[in-house]
Formats: C-alpha cells, structure tokens, sequence
DNA sequence: TTGTAAGCGTTATCAG
DNA sequence: CTGATAACGCTTACAA
C-alpha cells in the first residue's frame, strides 16, 4: 500500500467554517491569545478573578473551540487515541470498543479504531505505524491484534501504550491461557477422557484459538490423556454435523470438545443431537462466552463465562492511570474472570 | 459535560520524537519544501521526470510520513471521519464498523467512532457537535442515530454527510419499516391471525424496536387484524417464560410474533417449548438478522435476513462517491435486501 | 520548471 | 499578573 491518498482530493476544496480562533475570544475578552489559552487550559493559579472570568465568557458566548489541529501541530500529539482490534471474531466487539470510547471520551480524547485486517504477515504493524506516524496519537489501546515485538515497535516510535502488555507465554497470553485450561480441566473434571477442540471455520485466520487449542494439548499431557483432536466447524448445520461425524469415528464415544467461542458450541452441540449421539453422555460441549444465547436455549450450554465489563477493566484502569492521573492499577487478571457456566452440555 | 479536559495534562510533556519532514525530504532531494509538497500530493503534471523521482526517493528513505496536523491545520478540515453509532444493540456492528473502516482506510481516511451513549435527549448530538469542531473532519458516516433534523445541523456546520440520508416515513426509515413488514406479512401468511411484537429488555432504549412495533401495528391494521400486543422480553429463560405465558393468557392461541432480533427470537421459541407449547402450531416466531445462530438450533429459526454487505453497501457507495470521486451511487435499497428466511419456528 | 513567503490556530518561553 | 514572539509542519498563491 503506498502512502499517496488521491481520493482526498476529490473533496471540495474549501469549505471553511470558520468559527471562532482563540484570537476572537482574545479580543472579545480584551486580552492576549496566550491569556485565552493559559485560562482555557485552567492555568489560572495566577490569573486576576476578573480575567478568568471574562475570558470564560468570552469563550462561551463565541462558542469557541479550540481546533485539533493546532494542538496537535504544536503539542506534536493529537488527543487521538487508536484502538487496534484483532482480526477474530471477538464476543461482543461492540460492547468492549464502546466502554473504551466511553472512557477515552470522558477524558477528551477520541477514539480511532484500526483494525487487523489480515493478509500478509506484518502488514497490519505497517498500517498501523503509518497511521501513527501520521496522526501522532496520544496512545495506542491494543485489544489482541499485537505481538510483543510488534508493541516495542510502535512503543520505540513514541506511540504510548495506554494497554496492559498481556504477559504472553510461548505466543499465548494469559487470558487465553486461563480460558482453554478452565475449558480443558472442566471436561476432564466432569468424566471426559478423549478431548477435542473445535475451531471456528472462517474468512480469517484464527491465532486465539489455535492458541488455545495448544494449550487444551498441553492439558491434556499433563493429565496423561492423549492428544486432542482438532476439528474446524463452519456455522451451519450441514457442515458441523460433517465435522463432528469425522470426530466421532475417529476419536469414539465420549469425547469432550472444547469450542473456540459459544457459536461453535452451539453448532457441535445441535449437530450431536442431530447425528442422534447423546449430549452430555457421548459428545461434552463447553464453549467460551457466556453470552446470552447459549443460555436461550435447550440444552443450556456449559461455557466458560467472562463478564466484558471485567475483561475490559484492566485496560480502562490502565487508560485512567495514563491519560487520567489515577492511581497505579492493582496488576493482574481476578481470578474471577473467567468462570465456568454449568449448563447441560457437559 | 464541560469541555475542559484536564486529563491530557498528565501526559508526558514532550516525547517528541522528530520522524522526518517535508524540509527534509526538501533537503536531500535538493529541492524546496513546496516541490515536495506538490510532487507528494501527486501534482506532477508539469515537473521535471527525474525531480519527481528525486523527491520520492528521498521521501522513501527517510520514511516521511505528511503530519495530519499540519495538513488539517492549513486545509481547514483532516483525513478523519466520524462514524455515528446508534445506541442500540445493532446486529453485527463490528462488520459493519469494519467494513466501513476499511473502505475509509483505502480512501486514506481514519475513522473516528462515536457512540451515543444516551442521556439527555440532544446530548448525543452536542457531544458530536464538540467532536466536529475539534476535529473538522472529512465527514460523517451515521449508521442511524441522528434524526434528520441533527443530521442538517450537522451539516449546516460545515460537515459533510457521507452516508445516505434514508427517507424518513413518520419518524421511521425505509429499512425499519421493510423489515417489519416483511415479518408481519409473513406471520399473517403462514396464517397467524394474532400478531405479537417482542422487544428486548436492555438498559439501552430500542427506538428501532418500538418504529418497528409500530409498523407491524400498522400492517395488523391493513389487514384488519387486530391490534398487535407489544411484550418485553429478557434474554433469560424464566423471564421470557413469564412475558409469553403473560401473552398467551391474554391473546389465547395460535399467535405469531415478530421479534425485534434473533436472540429475542431465540429466547422466545424456547420459552414455548419449555412452556409446552407448540411451535410453529401455537406460537409463530420470526426474528431479524439471518445470523448463523439462528439457523444452528433445533428448531431453526425464521427470520428475515439481510446481509451486512449489502445493507452496508449503500454507506460504502456514497462513501466512495464524495470522496473517492466514484459515480453517483444507485439510489434506493435492492429488493432483496431483506429475505425471508423460512425456518422451523413459522 | 522551481522557489519564496504567507499563513492555518495553538501553546511555550520569556520578557515586562 | 499579562502580553509579545516564536515555533509546530504543511499547502498554496505568486514570483522568478
């Protein structure tokens, strides 16, 4: 991808608006532009009462706002900050970048979303870093489509890191990490010997659940079981009763399967009941998410529940903590993050 | 909300990290900063061959990358576009986020998410009155949360609509109203002679929900059916139970329920079944939203889908008229756009 | 074909 | 306590 953007030029030339500049305040108010800013940006500690408040006034009656664009120019960081989202279909995308923009909004920045948009490797860090060359954000919040090396990258770049760096282990991190084992150790806690993961069969690629899976594996060695099996499941019927048949000649009966999202579960679990193998005796389901519609319906999906609130928190306590002053946030993931939802698939 | 935001304070002052500039570029190319400039923004008509390649090699091996700041501060207006999200529980926002993005992305344009996050009536449209002045963006893309009346004074302010301003009819647009009636329509011609509306129960409000409820009465009018009942309804099992029991004792049977998405759909068809009524004989249900879950359960689920693609394509093309320079996009929604999707639940 | 110079609106520095 | 002044990086008439 080149730098050049020709289609920009097809806007109208000049559309000026022009509103208010600090200078129209600075005369209303009968002061100097740098009075106007110093009192706008409440360094008023030694300002006459008098001043302030006719500057204030001034500011309001114009409805003046101060342009992005100069702060940026001469802070050399705009109030911009991007939010890289992972190239995965993520359990509610729209809830999470919501209480982000949310918390960014409160404190005066704006949020610009990039997401991973797959293709060839690293060309998602080359959109990015362009982007942060370009608008010189005031952080970065990473929600999963970076590896560490890629975060040094943009961090040596002067892009802040407004995100919790996810402590990864062998490429995994810790959230994904505490997900496939709970998913794993629940299956074998209830009875299940032969385990499988199902992968979600997709335009794009899924690192989260192959990550996953390897951790199911390494479970399952450490339980002296043998190695899982790894099925891709297409999300519908048809397909996910093709997959899971496979399965079950392969691997026989009972096998516990682990499912890289509730979705997948769902699909595996109708299939079973559709090949007429009995959910949980023969085929064990346990998905991850905990959304509402594994609950819906019959039988109510085992999946291992997060709260989005709770998930998101480390990286809005982070947000605060940089941008927002707040106090150094206690480390870690609770330990209640992530919880197994008991329901009748396993 | 005020518009001081004295968080950015606590940034770090200066972590100004140089990164070349178009005097640099000027420098090692042996030119002046506004050769750069034109040969950069691709007005080569009339400069020598090998000055032009001069400048962009230099450009390469620095690695210059334009400051959106400078730009937007000279031009009046920046590469950001603002995309409009409504507060509601929309089907698939992260692919209609993403897909929007991607084609802004292409055109060299970032994307500015904004939420309505509730509140005051008019509160939503100050908040993205504050953010267009900031920013002076490009444009604005509303996925459906401004009236028209916002949209013009957005507009009057000297930002540019990017998406198509749907057509209004008595305070619902033309998508809302196709989709109720397609699933209003529908339930009367698989012979439903009572019709239901079934709203999510959400702390968000569901102005979609209730212009398409209202659609659906109009469409029981038509036909002189009687007046439709409207129910809420938990994503929950115990509480769908109890807002169906409730319709069925005041409705009596059969009765076909259109619901305002797939999940409330979901929780109402096993809320029957777990009420031990039939489906489709004593109680119809159709969704909205096609999405795979639907369509993985037992019993499959009708509903009337519409692609994302295609319902987004119509932003995407207008997208591509004002500033890509593309054709004048074909107006109106295709025919197909909603489908009815013949499940097991009709 | 190329260079010069004047802003765009803001903030920081320093002098009064 | 307040006000000049100088950047910040870029675009674009206009001059050469």
């Amino acid at each position: 991808m080149t730098i050049e953007s020709e289609g920009l030029a097809a806007l109208p030339p000049q559309p000026r608006r022009p509103g208010a500049t600090s200078v129209d305040v600075a005369r209303l108010a009968g002061v100097s532009r740098s009075t106007v800013s110093h009192v706008l940006n409440n360094q008023v500690t030694r300002f006459s009462e008098e001043t302030v408040e006719r500057v204030r006034q001034a500011a309001a009656q114009l409805g003046y706002v101060p342009s992005a664009a100069g702060r940026s120019l001469v802070l050399g960081r705009s109030d911009l900050v991007v939010l890289a989202v992972p190239n995965t279909t993520l359990t509610n995308v729209q809830d999470i970048i919501e209480a982000i923009a949310s918390d960014l909004d409160d404190l005066g920045c704006s949020v610009v979303v990039h997401f991973d948009r797959g293709g060839a490797p690293g060309d998602n860090l080359t959109r990015l870093q362009h982007v942060v060359e370009t608008l010189r954000p005031a952080g970065l919040v990473d929600l999963g489509s970076l590896s560490p090396d890629e975060l040094d990258v943009l961090e040596s770049q002067g892009c802040a890191l407004l995100s919790p760096r996810s402590q990864h282990v062998r490429g995994v991190d810790e959230g994904n990490v505490a997900i496939a084992r709970r998913q794993a150790v629940h299956l074998i806690d209830r009875g299940y010997t032969t385990l499988a993961f199902a992968l979600l069969v997709d335009q794009r690629d899924d690192p989260f659940g192959r990550m996953r899976a390897a951790v199911v594996a390494d479970v399952c060695a450490e339980y002296g079981l043998a190695a899982p099996s790894t099925i891709s499941v297409p999300l519908e019927p048809a397909g996910a009763q093709t997959a899971l048949c496979e399965l079950l000649r392969t691997r026989g009966r009972p096998v516990g399967i682990a499912c890289s999202n509730d979705e997948v579960a769902l699909a595996v679990t109708f299939a079973a009941l559709a090949l007429r193998a009995a959910v949980p005796a023969d085929v064990g389901v346990v998905g991850v998410g905990g959304g509402s519609v594994g609950q819906l319906v019959t039988p109510r999906l085992s999946t291992i529940g997060f709260d989005v609130r709770t998930s998101v928190a480390s990286v809005r306590q982070a947000i605060a903590h940089r941008i927002g002053g707040a106090p150094e946030p206690a480390a870690a993931i609770p330990v209640d993050t992530f919880t197994v939802v008991q329901g009748e698939t396993t």
